[in-house]
DNA sequence: CTTGGTGCAAACATTTTGCAGCACA
DNA sequence: TGTGCTGCAAAATGTTTGCACCAAG
């Protein structure tokens, strides 16, 4: 079932606090595998590629056959190889609601992510809820834990 | 074929798993079967019993095996056949977290669901934030929507 | 009879892995 | 030359479905 993300009306981009020195995406990849004594192929920047141009959630199929489209022909393998090593850098994230595969999105800069996921229409916006970093806290200090991230489902109707 | 969620008018407290709650699970999961030309069946009957007695998050594999462990030869088909009614009764409820499998929990009377996962043990904390409730319609308001759930995790770790 | 339920096994969908060849330092 | 990367196909995983038979009204 194909998915409809709508972009947020007002995006209030998630400025981290403490100005930091942004590094393009491909960048902290290419650093990342570096680290790791990887190498950033041709495969791997194409994809990283076409995750940005989405600018949204994703699967990892709809990615393949995006890729495809475009005249590059990468595996099925290959993308999922490099979807776990762009999670692993931080770069994507699981975004998992009630659906059968697992969506993707870029996690770069969010500390936390709220996603308000219409019933009827299936349709998904992503926002954020600045309050909640505030109150996620507290409640894991009450539990004696330190918050890490958090992902917020909201399951909305619009009637 | 998706049976009319019920939400339980039961306010109990969040602590589960007393014997008392047994009984009205099973009349709801019965009026709702009933109310769709469908049976109670002892297949059925003793699904929801061992999923009332683990008190925590499970996993459809994990209940196969106490079934079988107790006795009950039920088939893993029947399984997930149930656990799709009890959803569609509002009787569990899908709570996904980055793992492989679909975990599901009782979901008595619940609103809204907060789950701190330690990212370190694996463990899994479930509780409540009161406040979110009124975040959460504050920003589904924001966005001309109405909230009708949600699920928070939270990840977090001990050190 | 008719409807629905069950177990079993096969089918499914998504994701992972083994392997042989390829590319580049 | 070695190490990692790729595509392909097979395997693995979790879940669903087709089917024949059974049970209750």
């Amino acid at each position: 079932m194909p998915l409809e993300p709508i972009k947020p009306a007002n995006s209030s981009a998630p400025q981290s606090s403490q100005p930091e020195l942004i590094e393009p995406l491909c960048a902290i990849f290419r650093r990342t595998l570096k680290a790791e004594g990887l190498k950033y192929t041709p495969e791997r920047a194409q994809i990283l590629d076409t995750i940005i141009e989405f600018d949204a959630l994703f699967e990892a199929d709809q990615l393949l056959d995006t890729l495809k489209q475009q005249g590059h022909s990468v595996s099925k393998a290959t993308v999922y190889r490099t979807l776990k090593l762009l999670e692993s850098a931080g770069i994507i994230q699981h975004v998992l609601f009630d659906r059968e595969q697992a969506h993707y999105q870029l996690a770069i800069g969010q500390t936390g992510n709220t996603l308000l996921i219409d019933v009827d229409s299936g349709q998904v916006i992503t926002t954020e809820i600045p309050e909640l970093i505030e109150l996620r806290n507290k409640i894991c200090a009450a539990h004696g834990l330190k918050a890490q991230a958090h992902k917020l489902q909201i399951f909305v109707s619009s009637k």
